[in-house]
DNA sequence: TATAAGTTATCGTATTACGATAATGTTGTG
DNA sequence: CACAACATTATCGTAATACGATAACTTATA
């Protein structure tokens, strides 16, 4: 009995952490080298292995090393199918994305980081390597900031307790001080903005929504390539942004989620 | 002992079978609900959305409903970023768009279906609801009949026996007798066509590629608006389509997956 | 071919997940 | 408002199972 709650379903646990081993640089990954990377017993992952491929999220090639399968894809699709919130906010985005004609995202707070759970993306030259499911750090993007920016004050200072800040550019805030201040300035102006923070090149604005009982859970932001970003392009977007922030916010306080 | 290997791990398999419950007409479910639909004991499911919460899997709002967490998207998209064939096959599938413009897919065979591993959609008036993790049938859709056409008519045969065809549309393939023509004529000229078979209005032209065994293992569509769709397009897409099928294949050979 | 490293199979034991039941909380109805 | 019906949470003894050590076997490496 390590953490947590009373219940504890550990091998549920296990194999759900064997899955998140997996990424990028980690691909293919043998049974021991599964074992030194979760910490597991080799027993153990031989069962989690055998047991997840058997149902289709995990696959082995001939080499004997794992891969995800494709099972696993398709039960993050099941989210997104099943989120009251995106469904409703689908034809919105569409709209928004029509009228601004830049990269629309719609994003959720996870723990001390915004998810995108839908991003409609202007193709252009400089592709990022964004997707559904990617998360990001409050702390470096406009839809993090906007969301922190109506966090209560007790709520900010704790996260800035726990949080590591990383300079992803020289222009990314790595001070709690930086951070209150541009957070400050957000909160007067309603709004959020990212001028190559998190990426060189990509700027943001971001507009927040709330709860029901009025806690910032997620935003919409607009994206575009600093050459042609400026406080005038903020100004054009601001409004259908916050309109479609505002249409977020009714339907939680609507459909008591 | 029920179904399957040796090794079981049963809340394992009952906690990522209480996750594919949910879809887009079960957003929400309570303890019960979710006790019915599993099968399982109220007691076990209890465990089991207590774990899949606290992990994240899986939230809980106010009036006690469960619903699928964030955790789950990020789950998913951690396939497709370490998929190594995916990644690979990005600049071609992006270079195929640009060429052709219209909507290009990327498909994996999965168990008896095809599953969107990466979409490149045009925008238009139509919008279908097909994303990265979208699940469909082999015998009316282009990837899945352009898979079909290659596999050994051993392996049809066991999955003609096994399909439930369903009549989507009137121009569904609804007979195996049908069906085999259809992949006749599709394996004599290398490619695979669905006219409005899946969904009316709907056309695609699909190219299997290969593992190194030289199974069938996936396949690279182009859809387009059926009022568009005729032969001469169709002879266009092809040396494109087949380009980067061929890449695919020759990709999975020589890395040894 | 010899040696090491990795994978699969076996098995007794301690742990854990199981499910019945009871207690508590919630919702709907007369 | 009180009662009933239902849903959720907590408790607990027991049976089952997941655990991890070890051994047998297979595959890589020098």
């Amino acid at each position: 009995m390590s953490s947590g709650g009373i219940h504890h379903l550990k091998s549920l646990e296990k194999g759900l952490a064997l899955l998140e081993a997996f990424g990028p640089e980690t691909q293919a990954m043998t049974l021991t080298e599964l074992s030194q990377r979760c910490g597991f017993h080799i027993s153990t992952v031989q069962r989690l292995t055998a047991t997840l491929c058997r149902l289709g999220y995990l696959k082995r090639d001939h080499a004997k090393r794992y891969h995800l399968g494709l099972k696993v894809i398709k039960l993050g699709y099941r989210v997104t199918q099943s989120m009251a919130l995106r469904t409703f906010l689908l034809p919105y985005l569409r709209d928004l994305f029509e009228e601004i004609d830049q990269t629309v995202n719609l994003f959720l707070l996870e723990g001390d980081e915004v998810v995108i759970v839908e991003r409609i993306e202007k193709r252009q030259i400089l592709q990022y390597n964004l997707h559904t499911g990617s998360g990001l750090p409050l702390y470096c993007t406009a839809a993090g900031k906007a969301i922190l920016s109506h966090m209560e004050e007790e709520w900010v200072n704790a996260f800035l307790e726990r949080v590591n800040f990383k300079a992803f550019t020289p222009h990314t805030l790595t001070t709690p001080q930086a951070l209150k201040e541009a957070l400050k300035v957000s909160r007067e102006q309603g709004y959020a903005v990212n001028i190559q923070e998190l990426a060189l090149g990509a700027c943001a604005v971001g507009v927040a929504f709330f709860d029901k009982t009025g806690i910032p859970c997620g935003a919409i932001s607009a994206a575009a390539p600093a050459q042609f970003f400026n406080m005038e392009m903020v100004k054009r977007y601001l409004e259908p942004l916050k309109r479609t922030a505002g249409a977020a916010s009714q339907f939680l306080g609507n459909h008591k989620d």
